[in-house]
DNA sequence: TAAATTATTGACTAATCATTCTTTAATCGT
DNA sequence: ACGATTAAAGAATGATTAGTCAATAATTTA
């Protein structure tokens, strides 16, 4: 053992993913990161390795945590086109959320911007989305058994189109100006589904 | 008069575009540009002004153009479905043009991109969005008179979510590996509504 | 307390970036 | 053919980038 390292780790990581969910992966220098994480450039290198690799690492902790935190929503109690629409309320939230600038999602920015140029970053996202799809799933599969389905389609089908509508509103979140636009989305899903 | 320039103005910018599109805004340096356009920093320079202004430049440019070469497939006879199947088809094609990688749509791109932190993108992008939806708005208007419209909601809102069933569509595309996860998505989309 | 270990720090490197400027070349009207 | 005009080309600039490294500081164990 030795000198114990001086910064919380855990919220270092955080920050860090905060500054690259809403500049980006390129947008963000090593100067940014460590003005913002209060941490030398020496200590990120030795800790997290490079810039790539500390975004890597920031993907799969907002994957773990971040992710449940928006579709857990789906779990509670209620009925389903209610639980829905609280979903996609809470997902427009976090996507326009006003002391930030517009940040969007921080998968779905991944995913049109660095994914395309290094296949690590793409199987990560890949898999991000492949999570999202089964939450749906299950969801729809809970609500299936409560007969409340309208549609004929298959559960896979319909939990693809509800990554769709949610992949949708984040691009939308990015230049729409009002709320509503993003809100008359949703609602003509739902209606559609449940 | 005096020397005429060397090179095919529109075919110079197609180029950039094809760029811009494939590589997006920050990971294209001029040096890029130079190469696959054939001419030198200082003809860029001379003629185009800087990064910034060629870059808006070929925004406006897609926009007259190659928008509407998607788009005009909703004025085709035809089935309203069937159109719009067309369109999807069509839609993924171009963001999934296998020569190139995976490029997505060059607007939702620089939506999740440039767009958040330069206004004037923000603005083009912006318009670009408006044009879809008023696309899909006439589209909607002509078979609702044929009695297609299967759904209760105002064309607006209908539109709305077409737009976002697009842009949520190349974002899926960036990383799905298979076509008929989209498929899936749109299908579902067009059941629900005409 | 001393040695070992590890974190922090500041200075440094080499590459790349957008942009400018001066020189050279080409073509037009006269 | 000549002068005016404008394009093309090469070289250079200054800023910023990611990443390195050797020196220093702090802590634990023995």
């Amino acid at each position: 053992m030795a000198r114990p390292r001086e910064f919380d780790q855990a919220w270092v990581l955080d920050q860090a993913t905060e500054l690259f969910w809403t500049q980006g992966y390129e947008r963000t220098s090593i100067q940014d990161l460590c003005d913002q994480l209060g941490i030398h450039r020496g200590s990120l290198y030795a800790t997290f390795g490079d810039k790539h690799e500390l975004f890597l690492t920031c993907l799969d902790r907002f994957r773990q945590s971040a992710q449940s935190r928006v579709f857990s929503i789906l779990e509670e109690p209620g009925e389903p086109k209610e639980l829905l629409e609280r979903f996609f309320e809470k997902s427009i939230d976090n996507s326009m959320s006003n002391d930030k600038q517009r940040r969007g999602c921080f998968i779905a920015n991944t995913a049109m911007g660095l994914a395309a140029f290094d296949p690590r970053v793409a199987s990560r996202v890949e898999a991000y989305c492949l999570d999202s799809e089964n939450w749906f799933y299950n969801f729809l599969l809970r609500a299936q058994k409560a007969g409340k389905i309208k549609s004929k389609h298959n559960l896979r089908e319909l939990a693809r189109f509800l990554v769709s509508t949610k992949q949708g509103l984040h691009v939308m979140a990015k230049t729409a100006t009002d709320r509503k636009t993003l809100q008359d989305v949703y609602k003509v899903a739902l209606d559609f589904l449940v």
